[in-house]
DNA sequence: CCGATGGCTTGGTATAGACCAGAAGTTTGC
DNA sequence: GCAAACTTCTGGTCTATACCAAGCCATCGG
């Protein structure tokens, strides 16, 4: 217990949520009614429940209330798993939704492959969940060259096994940047959530085992759906 | 520009911080007098102050002001540079305050290190800065076995730097867990920001070649302060 | 010259109330 | 039966104001 009162609260309220999941009940009740109980108003509340999302015990569905997040989700980013994968290995639900396919050029995923800048690409965005939770929107940029006529073919499948299995390709290098962010308006959207709700900004960029460019692919996460876990060996 | 106010004011913003940023300033305006400047409240000011502090654009000092976030440092955490190294090598300066030394067990260094709960560990806890912005605080805790006269002798120096030449440890396996946090009171306080702050939680576990423990460490990092980068080659 | 003091500035916390827009549930009308 | 329309509940945004405590700085006193 601190000097505020909304740290205050913070404890509290991690006491009821605790109270509330070990009977199954992952929604909270509404911020009039817990700002009623704790006799304070909604704005000294929210700053309470700021806290606890920050910590990311609890999030919030756009003008549906506030849940209790499930575990996060381990990832690796060292290994080449794909999502489908890694999540069923972790006792977990995954599922996709394409969110839309064209083509056309994209300056980062220039960038990042060392192409020029007007090099098109073909581009799918999609968003995924998690155990019914939608935790991440992508947008994918596959080099044309490499993958002709993927977007004829593109369901929701693995886009590596894919890329593996129908052109041959052995993706070799990655290089991976991971910063964490606010949400974009547009990002935040698409997931269900309000503007600015904390995320993870992860992008990649890969080529083959000749260096030839394959893919650039940036994805936005929930700051609260994610563990990032790394395990080396072998002497530096 | 979106329908919300403080998104707007958000973009604003923005701008004036780059137009500052350009002649050196990097501190923003008094809250009181933007909200005036802008014609709205402290309360939807912070809104969108808040919001580019998620974005890691502005940080705060705690009742000292906003100021603009300087670049992120980069770290790659399957390397094994120390801090003072990588932060030279990208031409920043680094800084270390040792905050205090002590020798006593500690739960989560022994689960992760797979000793037993009353296992004791040398502590060393530091403060770590770059460009005199205090970005990080971490606490070490190391296996006393492996490194006796740990807490007579260290000062500030490269702590791995002292286990490999005054011990001859060679750190082999290393697993890395990432997690995004608020800031919990101690840890804020010794950053210099408000509790709730958003930060980085970086853990590792540190074992030899042949696999005994060595050490645990655990880093409180600003989240505005990092990008974590990773680069691997080599067919999976 | 320098340390102590006190006032001013700044962000941090909090109250009280209001309106809006989307989500969800309920009723109505075909 | 079922879809459309309405009502209610919920979080999202915003105003206006107040007081506190820590940082900062100029002034004062030795």
């Amino acid at each position: 217990m601190s000097d505020a009162y909304y740290l205050q609260l913070t404890e509290q309220l991690r006491y009821l949520i605790d109270q509330n999941n070990a009977q199954g009940e992952r929604k909270l009740p509404a911020e009039r009614t817990l700002a009623e109980r704790f006799a304070t108003t909604r704005v000294t509340l929210r700053q309470a429940l700021g806290q606890l999302e920050g910590e990311g015990l609890i999030h919030r569905s756009n003008r549906r209330g506030w849940f209790v997040s499930p575990a996060r989700l381990v990832y690796d980013p060292t290994r080449d798993a794909g999502f489908n994968d890694y999540v069923r290995a972790q006792g977990r639900q995954p599922y996709t939704v394409v969110l839309g396919m064209e083509t056309r050029p994209h300056l980062p995923a220039a960038r990042a492959l060392g192409l020029s800048d007007d090099q098109p690409f073909h581009h799918i965005r999609r968003r995924r969940y998690v155990d019914n939770r939608a935790v991440l929107v992508e947008s994918l940029w596959v080099v044309p060259e490499r993958a002709p006529e993927l977007l004829g073919i593109y369901t929701d499948q693995s886009l590596w096994g894919l890329l593996r299995g129908r052109w041959g390709h052995h993706l070799a290098n990655r290089s991976i940047r991971m910063v964490s962010e606010a949400l974009a308006p547009v990002d935040a959207e698409e997931l269900f959530v309000a503007p600015g709700t904390a995320g993870l900004n992860i992008c990649r960029a890969i080529l083959d085992d000749q260096q030839r460019p394959i893919e650039f692919d940036e994805e936005h996460w929930l700051h609260d759906a994610l563990c990032i876990s790394v395990e080396l060996s072998g002497q530096q």
